[in-house]
DNA sequence: GTCCAGGGCCTAC
DNA sequence: GTAGGCCATGGA
């Protein structure tokens, strides 16, 4: 009988608790979402809606540059030269149009102070949010978690990936049945959740890409993907050397 | 030139 | 209800 080549892991796969812990040892106190107020986290959520935050970053200093950086700026701003000002966001007409739904939302229910929504319950606040024409569910919890200090988790396209790939759910999982599994397994504690999803995005960039750099990674051993990806390689070595 | 990035809406089936 | 197309820029 031949022995088996399957290299044996002595450890189970990570489960979500410790996998928070790994990264945060591994990248350290990730003080995450660089903005001065609450309003402009509102903006860069809406802004890098499927695009990255470099061409953000540009749209925001823009807006900074022009005074517009507050619910009353932008809603009194002609619709044309919001689209020039945020153009390096791409899809910018689309964004300029749903940056002034969201700032006349702000001026109309809390005063044009989005300091103001953190009164308001989870459950109630995410459903104002999500009855606004251009803010889905991602956009939502983002605002939530970080303009409002709400404990919940921002199920974005870097932790279905992980998740996945870790085995901790499947990658075909739902926005919402991935949100609600981790919001089911971990404490609700807002600064724990702000960190854990600027530690996923930061593994997802440098480690957890589309194509994943399993050999340099510090978990692989502990992940359903990683440990196919460095058995494969090996067999592959191996039979390179026979 | 092609692909992708801290999504969401709309249309067709 | 859901798969596919579209928005659109800038960097790799």
């Amino acid at each position: 009988m031949m022995p088996s080549r399957k290299a044996a892991s002595s450890l189970p796969l990570i489960d979500l608790e410790e996998f928070y812990a790994v990264l945060l040892g591994h990248y350290g106190d990730p003080m995450w979402w660089p903005a001065d107020t609450p309003f402009e986290m509102c903006a860069g959520a809406i802004l890098t809606q499927n695009t990255s935050w470099k061409n953000v970053e540009r749209a925001i200093a823009g807006l900074k540059k022009l005074n517009l950086m507050t619910a009353s700026a932008i809603a009194r701003t002609a619709p044309d030269v919001l689209e020039q000002v945020i153009k390096s966001s791409g899809s910018y007409r689309q964004k300029a149009r749903r940056l002034r739904l969201f700032a006349q939302f702000v001026l109309e229910s809390y005063g044009g102070r989005v300091e103001q929504m953190r009164g308001v319950h989870v459950d109630t606040l995410r459903r104002e949010l999500l009855s606004i024409h251009g803010i889905g569910p991602e956009t939502a919890d983002s605002i939530l978690l970080y303009a409002c200090d709400k404990p919940v988790f921002v199920a974005d396209a870097y932790s279905r990936r992980i998740f996945g790939r870790l085995g901790v759910a499947p990658g075909d999982t739902g926005y919402g049945a991935l949100k609600s599994m981790v919001e089911g397994r971990l404490r609700a504690d807002a600064p724990m959740y702000n960190r854990l999803h600027a530690l996923l995005v930061e593994f997802g960039k440098q480690l957890c890409r589309q194509e994943p750099l399993c050999s340099r990674c510090f978990v692989s051993s502990r992940c359903r993907y990683g440990l196919n990806s460095l058995n494969v390689k090996k067999r592959v070595s191996e039979d390179e050397d026979e």
